[in-house]
Parts: structure tokens; sequence; C-alpha cells
DNA sequence: CTGAAAGCGCTTACAG
DNA sequence: CTGAAAGCGCTTACAG
């Protein structure tokens, strides 16, 4: 007759846990804990046999009961406070590509540097949901205050930056400064001798950056950059229109303009427009960035096209990386480099 | 002699826990326990003990170690597939504004609906996360079988959209079809007979409602949609730019169309800008949505205003009133109305 | 109105 | 290589 030994003990009814696990594979949860931590001591006949159990059933254990034995969370932040929608949304999509299949989810917290509490609550995000990890891109990532505050937490972070702030395990650094020269060179090769900036705000490495590749590329061809040729933005569409309307009423007007960034790109078409230019014929632009509204104005801008997503996904597996749950991922710096996409706005230099 | 009793038991080294609590203020946990979840059956006295040392040390209680012992978490999710990053930026703006101070955080979950593995990734995600709730903005609240599958999974959620597709406490119904009446008006005030409309994809409702309102306002004038004046656009630019310049050829061509949103309009003014024809000197435009792209191109775009980071506070509230903690919110119905913003786009009907 | 016991689903020492 | 005990920081019955 059938033994209690042979009751078959099934799929129980709710999600089953560790205990359910363990019983069928008739050893402790322990030893299911080890399966699931990767732990080198475990037989390899009971990791297969706990294994085949987890698959089948679909076991995935409890991030909230895991976390409270860890005194962790499985969770990974980002901390932002760039304005451009299309820069978030492409971020939070890159960091979930790195995230994927790991179990980790992305919890969003916007800020404003500028607000009185924004230390604290970062401080509160962080330490009440025991982030596994933050997510830093600029300008966020450039707060060396922040960056101190998540070390006190004992927090991990990946800092994203056109320059390198902080030690390389921590850091994404862009390719600003080669995509600045990279638009000069095509403006210089389109033959233009004068010609402008548009830079984001003065609190932006990245405009720092953008500007400095501009300058070497000038100085590469003998040019430099006037001082009248100069305006800061801040990174605004409105901010470009007001610069592009002062850099277009010098007395030496520039030929050509390169925007720190394609909102301000458009926002020079407008002033350009308004001026009674015609763009490329009387001035060329180049933007950064190639956004979607780099092709939905006219004309469509030439600008430098930056891998948003993919420095998010990187991010996500350095995130990884530190903390030796995998290894350092290989970085293509290929594939980070800032390519030129040349459209509409850019043509031979009037004569 | 100071008696052990006297030993001021202080703030201890890391974060304090509900037993550190429950030691300074001489009650046992549980008594901590009923007055972080606001049990009656306190009394006065205790609760103010126990409510000044929370204070005093800052005590917030663990999420995970809540969120264990209730079996549920304190994430929210936000499940989208709306593929214009403005709008996601706003609406998750929206929900952090109604989430903030409540102790919830918003975790993120873009997908894309024609993926097989779609349903089950929510699935996993909303089972394994243990959420409180999800808010579905469109066209993901347009689902039902995610609505079944959330419902089975007995998670709150709200469901925005532009009809009623579900119970009212678990709607938000935007006014998208007075807001298509709106334009309508706006237009036929300028003398406009001739009026087209370019359509999002019709897997949209709002598409069909944004349409249905446009003909209401026709209807009122004794006016109607010509077939020939109607062409399906997929809610992107380059969509804009293919339906209009088909209907920029017909025959008896629109003097003003009316967009389903704002990327096709801009589209749109691009195919006119081909075609030779002014904006709004020989073509009138409006468009749905007023989001950036709105005030970046040239003309600035007519449109109708879409309050959508008040919809995604609102539908933080309405997952809270769900469950009891909180009253309703009193919707201001006013407040939802998509009000017309005029701008350069829209002009007189050419004679 | 208040508290001691048991439990949520995992893990970390500690034995063997 | 494996497991029984205790604990992570809370809560739910159950008493009183």
């Amino acid at each position: 007759m059938a033994g209690d030994k042979d009751d078959e003990i099934e799929i129980p009814a709710g999600r089953p846990t560790i205990n359910d696990i363990a019983r069928m594979a008739e050893v402790s949860k322990k030893t299911v804990s080890r399966v699931l931590n990767k732990s080198p001591f475990v037989s390899a006949d009971t990791r297969a046999k706990v294994e085949e159990i987890i698959g089948r059933t679909g076991y995935s254990p409890d991030p909230q009961a895991r976390g409270l034995a860890f005194r962790r969370s499985f969770l990974v932040g980002i901390i932002f406070d760039n304005p451009n929608p299309q820069y978030v949304v492409n971020m939070q999509q890159g960091i979930l590509d790195g995230l994927r299949g790991s179990g980790y989810e992305l919890v969003i917290h916007p800020c404003d540097r500028r607000s009185r509490s924004y230390l604290t609550d970062v401080r509160h995000f962080v330490e009440r949901q025991k982030l596994y990890g933050v997510v830093m891109p600029p300008s966020i990532s450039e707060d060396e205050q922040l960056a101190r505050l998540l070390e006190e937490l004992k927090c991990s972070y990946i800092r994203i930056a056109s320059v390198p702030l902080d030690r390389p395990e921590r850091m994404i650094v862009s390719h600003d400064r080669r995509g600045g020269e990279a638009a000069a060179r095509h403006l210089i090769e389109l033959g233009h001798r004068r010609i402008g900036f548009i830079s984001g705000p003065s609190t932006f490495r990245s405009s720092h950056e953008r500007r400095a590749g501009l300058e070497d590329g000038l100085a590469a061809a003998g040019l430099s950059l006037s001082p009248d040729h100069i305006a800061e933005g801040a990174y605004t569409f409105d901010s470009g229109v007001a610069c592009g309307t002062a850099l277009l009423s010098r007395a030496e007007r520039p030929t050509a303009v390169f925007c720190a960034n394609d909102e301000m790109a458009a926002g020079l078409l407008q002033a350009a427009r308004r001026a009674g230019l015609r763009v490329p014929q009387d001035l060329s632009v180049v933007g950064f960035d190639d956004f979607q509204v780099a092709t939905q104005v006219w004309p469509t801008l030439t600008t430098l096209h930056t891998p948003t997503r993919d420095i998010g996904r990187l991010a996500a597996l350095k995130l990884f990386a530190l903390s030796d749950e995998a290894e350092e991922p290989e970085i293509d710096e290929e594939s980070l480099v800032m390519r030129l996409v040349v459209r509409e706005s850019t043509g031979p230099a009037p004569t």
C-alpha cells in the first residue's frame, strides 16, 4: 500500500516558499538557501535535485524576506535632476536593460539640487529602502556631497559624467569632449572660420567639456573661440532663443554655431528665423544629444549622437561588479563614442 | 547612587528599530506597532509618549520588515508602454507627487504589449515585489487581460483612460473627447469649414475619443468630417509627415487639420512646408498634449493642454483610497479639463 | 488599553 | 557537505 513516504508532496497552493522547496527536495531549507546563493558547499547531486524542483515549481525567493535577512534590498535607485525627458527615459530604459533577469527593480528619485531638503530626502530614501545601489546621471553625479553621503551610507553607486570624478569602478566617463571636437572638425571642413558657441549652464561639467572639445578642434586648425561668439545658455529651448538672438546681432556674426545641446540648437533655429537668416545657407547649426527634437525641427539638426541607453545599461552592470556579484563589464569604449550625425542644419560657409 | 532605572536609554548606534523605541518608551513593541498603524486602542498618554520618542529619534519603520509581516510591499508600480518621453516623465512626477510623504516608492515597469512574455513579465513583477498597487496609463490601461491579471493577483490598480473601462474607484477618465470638441469650436470660429483629422493608431482609445470630440463640434455647426480628410497616423512625428503629405495632396484640401497629438502636428508642419503652404495663412494646425515640442516648432502649435502630472498625482491618491488608507480624493473635474492653448499655428480660414 | 508568543521567508553564525 | 537554532524588524491572532 502507498506509504506516507510516497505521498508526493506537490506544488503548494500559493507561491512556494523556501520551506516548500526544502520539503519537496527532502533537504533542509539551509541547503536550499545555499543553492540560491550559489554556495560551493553543496554536492552536485543535491544541487541538481534542488534546482530541478525550483525550476518545476517556478519558485523565486521573496526579495523582502531575503532583504530583511541580508540587511539590504534588491532595489536599485536612480537619482536624477536632468530636466530632459528623453534623457531620463533613455537612461531608465538602459538601467532596466542591465537589470533584466537579475531580480532587481528600479525605483526612481527625481530631485532638485536647489531644494533645502535635497540631501536629507536622498538620505531617507537610501536608508529606508536600504538600496542595493544607485545610478547618478549628470548633473547629480557631479555633487561630491551626495557621493560622500552615499559612501557614508555604504550604498554602492555609479556616477555618469563627462570627466573622471571618482574611482574608475564607480565611474562611467562619457566622451563629450571628443564630441565637441567632432563638431568643430565638421564645421571647419565646411569652411567655417567664425564659429560661435552656446554653452549649457556653467554648473554642468558636460557644458565645459563640450566647449573644450570645440576649442581643441579649433586650435588644431589654428582657430580660436572669440569671447564675442560665446553665450551661456541653460540647456533649454528658451535660452537657445535668447543666446541665439544675442550672438546673431553681433557686428561680426558667426557663420556657424555649436550648441551644447539640441534644445538650445532648436532655439537658435528660431532666433535665426526671426533674424531673417537661412539655415544652413547663412548659418550652420550643430546640436548635441540627437534626441527627437533634432529630427522634428526644420531644418533637421546636425548633432552628436549620445548613447544614453547604452550608458544606462553599463551603469547597472558596473553596479553588480562593485559587489563581486559579477565581473566588471568589458566596456567597449568605441560604443560610447559620440558620433556626428549630419543632417540639414549644416552646410558650406557663406563666401 | 544612580540606579539602573535611571540609566537613560538613549538613541542607539545604527538606525533605531521598533525594539529601541519600545525600550525607550517603556512599553511593548506591540504598543509601538499600534501607534505606527494608528490603532485606536492606545491611550492618549501612551501614544503621546511613543510619538515623542519617534519624533526625537527620527525612527521610521523598516518597510521590508513591515512588508514581510503584512505580506505586501510599500512599492507602487507604474506599468506603461506610452512611447512619449514627456508623457512618461510627467506621469512619473505626478505619481511621486501623490506618494510624497507616504513612505511609498515608485518602481517602473515599461513594457511592450506585442512581446510574447509581456503578461508573464508583469505577473512576475507584481507577484515578486508584492506591489501595493499599480498605475496604468494608456494604452496599457486599455488591456482587459492585464486588468484581470492584476485582479487575480489581488493587486490594486488605477486605470487612466479616455473612457470609463472599469469601476469608478479604479478609473481616472480623461476628457479627451471634450478636448477634441474644443479644437473643433476653435477652428470653426476661425471660419474653417473643410477640417481634416490625423488620428492616432486605432488601438488607442484616446485617438477615437479625440476624433469623436471633433465630430461633436463639427456636427454642432452643421459640418461633418469627410472621409477624404482623414488619415490614420501612429502618434509619431514621421506618421504626421506622411499623413500630412497625403491630406495636403487631396483635390479639395482641408484649410485646417486637427492632429490627435503634438508629435503628428509637428510632422504636419513639416509636410506643409514641403508642400509650400504657409501656416497659418494657408493651413491651420491644432495639436494635442501641449508637450515641449509644441513650443519648439515653428510656428508654435495651438494645442490642447493635458494635465498629465495632475492625473498622475490623482492616480496615487486614488490608490490609497482603494484600501481605505485614505478618503477618495475629491476630484476637481475642472482641473482635468483639457484647455485650448492658442499659439501661432491657427488663424482665420483663407478666403 | 496592553503585552508575550508565534510567525512572515529568508539568512548568518555555529555545530557536526 | 548538511542542518537545527536564532535572528532580521515588523505584524497577527490570542490573552488578559
